[in-house]
DNA sequence: GTAATAGTGTCTATCAGACAATATCTT
DNA sequence: AAGATATTGTCTGATAGACACTATTAC
């Protein structure tokens, strides 16, 4: 114990007093959810000749068979058990869903508006994982409790900014308006939301608040979460290794541009993907080869550093 | 409702059926607490002849008048209510304890650690919030319900790292282990915390754990929210104006440079950060001046900019 | 040979680290 | 003038963007 336990309070009561007769049934409690964005990289099966498998990015969502939203599609994730962690609790359901443990995963953010499930108070603590796209493919078909990987597809529509004349006693600010457009689809399912990213800059900084404008088929706030998730995703990536969780254990420079390509949503050149590259895995003495065109070496992780 | 109300689930009950008779009464829920890390720069006000005042970093803390942890210290904070969310009642916490509502704030992180109370199931969403230091001079002497400014120390004690080898079965690793004094110190007043950050990395990633392995006056967990929030606060700083929120409305590049040397622990090369400094601020017309030297010219944070 | 990808070389602009030089105020 | 800080200049090395060139395979 590492407070003093004989002080008394106001009451005259040690610690262990008071907690004995602590009733914690006053107050009302929210449930709390662990939700889990667990992204992929696909392989976009068909393609002609020799060219290589274009990839996406791929999230898996899950089918719900009960109320609410009955129907819908919404993040794999489960209610928070009085004996676990949040972390505990997603990895709990990453284990159910996909049978692997042992997976890269990081708390994103806690969504706690009191609406955001017409149930009851329940806030929900979101994770991302990351899987390696060689272990999903064993996955992917695994249609058991309607469990599907959907291809994602982001991107900004539109964006103005506003810089509203400060009325009298208001302090200035800016506003910036961005609609993202999230579309999800597997086969011949179809999800869609529009989210609008409001940026309000006053004096006293910037306030980033984002709102579901649109919503086909997804469960719950979860295209506000999943929209959360993919800008984590991408802010990312830029400067640290994290793609790299995405990738099987051995693989070539280009295909880990390509995941990188597939995330930033943009062309890298070459030359200087290999430069950045390179501090982060090493050789391997491997090649691929029947591929129709020059063999390509091999790399893995380099994970011994910190 | 962006949902189809008429579909019936395997009970033949509608969604506004089921949600009529839904019970919520069943699981254990979690009471959740909003914690707050509100920083400043505190200036260290002596000082003989006429140099520049130096600065710290400092963080507000609350004396508990009620157990647990009776007489500790700790951030300010308080349960979030069933009709706001994390966020508003971190602000409302925040507006009780300094009166000031407008402010930089972050989520950080959410802790659910099942005995992280002893009183019960109480997870905290954590958030930290930067005050200007000009604003803070009035609250700093405010000793209403026993919240002080602390001076802050942070610093690595030691470090080792371990390449077990690994044993049957296992998957090799690599445990590196660093430990980390928290001094936080008010007048008379010195608390101090030893957390032990361990990194184990696999494979499949790194997982990194804070554990207070010594405590003196700290109530809860909260030596390690102070350090998850000062970690995201150096690690945010070197590439975002984030400390600009820490400045009162006009000051000099210097006092700039001196709260970036406060927060990241080391001295900075003064060319290279007026450079990087530029783009963040912008001049006015005026000059600091009856310093005992050359004036300098004063400049506010550049905000019409995204 | 052709189509495709793999891998390397190099020029340039930019930027951070390092250090020096100069400017300007108060006492 | 002395003591302090303010401000600017410049050299250098590292790095990213841009582009071009060479290499190697399957068919």
């Amino acid at each position: 114990m590492d407070r003093d336990t004989r002080i008394l309070d106001r009451n005259g009561l040690t610690e262990a007093e008071y907690l004995q007769s602590y009733d914690p049934g006053h107050y009302e409690r929210p449930s709390m959810a662990a939700d889990m964005a667990i992204f992929t990289v696909l392989e976009e099966t068909e393609d002609n000749y020799r060219k290589l498998p274009e990839k996406e990015l791929g999230i898996l969502l899950i089918q719900r068979g009960v109320h609410p939203y009955l129907g819908s599609w919404a993040l794999p994730g489960g209610f928070v058990r009085p004996d676990e962690t949040t972390e505990q609790a997603a990895r709990r359901e990453l284990m159910e869903e996909t049978g692997l443990n042992h997976v890269y995963m990081e708390q994103l953010y806690t969504f706690s508006d009191p609406d955001r499930d017409p149930r009851t108070w329940v806030m929900s603590c979101s994770y991302m994982a990351l899987i390696d796209s060689s272990k999903v493919r064993i996955k992917a078909g695994d249609d058991a409790d309607n469990a599907r990987w959907f291809h994602i597809s982001f991107y900004l529509m539109d964006e103005h900014t506003d810089y509203p004349v400060p009325t009298d006693g208001e302090e200035p600010k800016v506003v910036r308006i961005q609609h993202y457009k999230l579309e999800l689809t597997s086969d011949n399912i179809c999800l869609s939301s529009v989210i609008e990213k409001s940026m309000t800059k006053t004096e006293n900084g910037t306030f980033t608040e984002y709102e579901i404008t649109e919503n086909n088929g997804l469960a719950f706030d979860h295209a506000r979460i999943i929209t959360y998730a993919l800008e984590r995703l991408r802010g990312k990536v830029e400067y640290s290794g994290l793609a790299l969780h995405l990738m099987p254990s051995e693989f070539t420079l280009t295909q880990l541009q390509q995941v990188y390509e597939v995330i930033l949503g943009k062309r890298l050149l070459k030359a200087a993907f290999r430069r950045k590259a390179a501090s982060l895995v090493e050789e391997t003495d491997s090649y691929t080869g029947n591929e129709g065109h020059r063999p390509s070496r091999l790399y893995r992780k380099k994970w011994k550093e910190f």
